[in-house]
DNA sequence: CTGGGGAGGGGGCCC
DNA sequence: GGGGCCCCCTCCCCA
């Protein structure tokens, strides 16, 4: 007895599944896309994906390697055993794509269909050079990985054409690579690579060249365990896995809760983009411990989430690459510079303003490494269009920051940037002064009003040359020294937004993702960040910590406070 | 409708 | 790299 079409039917019912997300369990990245999958699909087309499932829920895939088109296809594949090529990608270079993909991601039967398909084309597979640059190297190392049983390098390492230069052939993994795949070695990779890494001299700060989709984003163990969190591991186990040195890991199981769901990110506007308000609504509602005690409030919050990352990412974000333009504001302190680069940011959006076609990869940083001034390649954007300066410079919206000249284009700017070198990455603060304006002397005054400044009298020998902040330490002034750079050393792989600091950008990520580590054990409730939850922990707790000295009005929050304060200081 | 409070979220930045 | 705090923005609720 056997039902027919029984397989058939199952692939099918899988694949309207990954359609709308349905019980996915597993991000891949590629690029600025996001694909939802299921692991056991995955784990059963492919060892390699198999491997990388086990442990991990976010899998990042090397853009050398695939792109996200590819890897559509790639996925279509393995829920539907077809290649579902439209016409321009049944081109051969297409093939030669998928090839390098299925080579890659080890789905060996994808291959020996591109193989076939190649060799009906016209004898020679993948003629010339492959699709990818130098793509030899990376299937070596990776399959290198694979083969190890111990994590190469450190943790989250992401290969970089230094990596890929060392020949460290494993011939038992070479074995796995046919003829067609080994041919591609052309490429042995010179240290510069291809794309902009310019400076040989990066140093070990080691953003430069360095992709940061090698961050593991679930860090955080939640405060303890078991209730809400017990889908937590507490632990990384990526050091398991013996991919970890590729991909990205995380074993957030926040993929389960609903704040997986995720925004429109794919560049290709493919499935992934579908979020699905039903199946939202489906994982929102599923039990995370006991039901939150303002409930209609907090489903209204949690639905709230995906909106506002969608409005985030405006469509146009879509057609961004994925480090595009750094918009710097005047570096005078926190908050204003907070608001007006993202204020900043979406108008050139809304305004179709293209500063986005510059060099991009914000690659040659030299974090952390202060000392070169060997120029080199800094494709900084120093897009500067706020509204206030407008008038200012007339038409030319586009100014360098360094030096105040405005330019009608990006293109201009850009041309003008790489005159200034490195040093000169530096805002020039005006005049070397700070004019203190009123809204900080208020600012000041408040904070005076609900603690002391963070600024203590004690020792700081180490004074910044920008701005004469000083710190105790040399390192965290270096940290601060970045603030001043023009270029951001580190680019989110998903939206292209820069930092100045790794663990910011990290956090940032972790919104992309969804991954909400910190669990409050009364209402199930979840946060991105361990200080939310400590607060929130408050509104349980009805501890009101926050006084207010003029009418004795107690806050649970501290910028309660400050926004009530604002209202005894305001004139109205 | 409006103002104030509560609270979630994001980014900057110092330690 | 992570923790913690500050700031801002925003939304929702309620009087």
């Amino acid at each position: 007895m056997e039902l027919p079409n029984h397989a058939k039917q199952l692939l099918l019912q899988l694949n309207q599944q990954r359609a709308k997300g349905f019980l996915c369990d597993v991000i891949i990245v590629v690029e600025n896309a996001l694909f939802r999958a299921h692991k056991n699909i995955l784990a059963a087309s492919s060892i390699y994906f198999k491997s990388l499932v086990l442990h991990d829920n976010l899998i990042n895939l090397d853009t050398e390697m695939v792109n996200p088109s590819v890897f559509r296809q790639v996925l279509d594949f393995i829920y539907t055993g077809k290649l579902l090529s439209s016409l321009d990608q049944s081109s051969e270079q297409n093939f030669s794509a998928l090839l390098t993909a299925a080579s890659y991601l080890q789905l060996h039967d994808l291959a020996a269909l591109c193989r076939k398909k190649l060799k009906r084309n016209g004898g020679k597979p993948l003629p010339g050079k492959p699709s990818t640059p130098g793509p030899l190297s990376r299937l070596r190392l990776n399959n290198q990985r694979l083969s190890t049983s111990t994590p190469a390098g450190p943790k989250n390492h992401y290969p970089t054409p230094s990596d890929a230069d060392q020949p460290q052939p494993d011939e038992g993994l070479r074995d796995k690579l046919s003829d067609d795949e080994m041919f591609v070695g052309s490429s042995a990779r010179n240290g510069n690579g291809g794309n902009g890494s310019s400076n040989g001299n990066l140093s070990s700060g080691g953003s430069a060249g360095e992709p940061d989709l090698g961050l593991d984003l679930s860090k955080k163990s939640p405060p303890s365990a078991g209730t809400a969190t017990d889908a937590l591991s507490p632990h990384s186990n990526s050091q398991e896995s013996p991919q970890s040195a590729s991909v990205s890991t995380t074993n957030s199981a926040s993929l389960d809760d609903s704040s997986t769901t995720l925004p429109g990110l794919d560049a290709c506007g493919s499935e992934t983009t579908d979020l699905n308000p039903k199946a939202s609504e489906e994982t929102q509602n599923q039990p995370d411990g006991p039901p939150p005690q303002k409930k209609s409030r907090q489903g209204a919050r949690k639905n709230e989430w995906p909106k506002k990352e969608a409005s985030g990412l405006k469509s146009e974000d879509h057609d961004r690459p994925l480090v595009n333009g750094v918009i710097v504001g005047p570096k005078d302190g926190r908050s204003s510079d907070q608001a007006f680069q993202c204020k900043d940011e979406e108008d050139a959006g809304e305004n179709g303003q293209d500063h986005t076609d510059e060099s991009g990869q914000s690659d040659g940083e030299s974090a952390g490494g202060r000392g070169g001034t060997g120029g080199g390649n800094h494709s900084a954007n120093y897009v500067y269009r706020q509204e206030g300066f407008e008038p200012a410079f007339g038409d030319n919206l586009y100014v360098c920051i360094p030096c105040g000249k405005g330019f009608p284009s990006s293109e201009q700017l850009n041309a003008h940037v790489e005159t200034h070198n490195e040093d000169e990455l530096y805002i020039k603060e005006e005049g070397g002064t700070f004019v203190k304006e009123e809204d900080e002397e208020e600012a000041e005054d408040l904070s005076a009003a609900v603690g002391p400044s963070s600024f203590g009298s004690e020792a700081r020998p180490f004074k910044c040359t920008v701005c004469s902040k000083s710190y105790k330490d040399p390192a965290t002034l270096r940290q601060h020294e970045k603030s001043h750079w023009l270029t951001r050393p580190f680019p989110c792989n998903i939206c292209g937004k820069m930092f100045t600091q790794r663990g910011t950008m990290t956090r940032h990520m972790r919104s992309h993702l969804g991954l909400k580590p910190f669990a409050c054990e009364e209402c199930g409730m979840r946060f991105t960040r361990q200080y939310r939850l400590t607060e929130h922990m408050r509104v349980h707790s009805g501890e009101k910590p926050y006084e207010c000295q003029l009418c004795g009005g107690k806050f649970t929050q501290q910028r309660n406070l400050i926004s009530h304060l604002r209202m005894h200081t305001s004139p109205s």
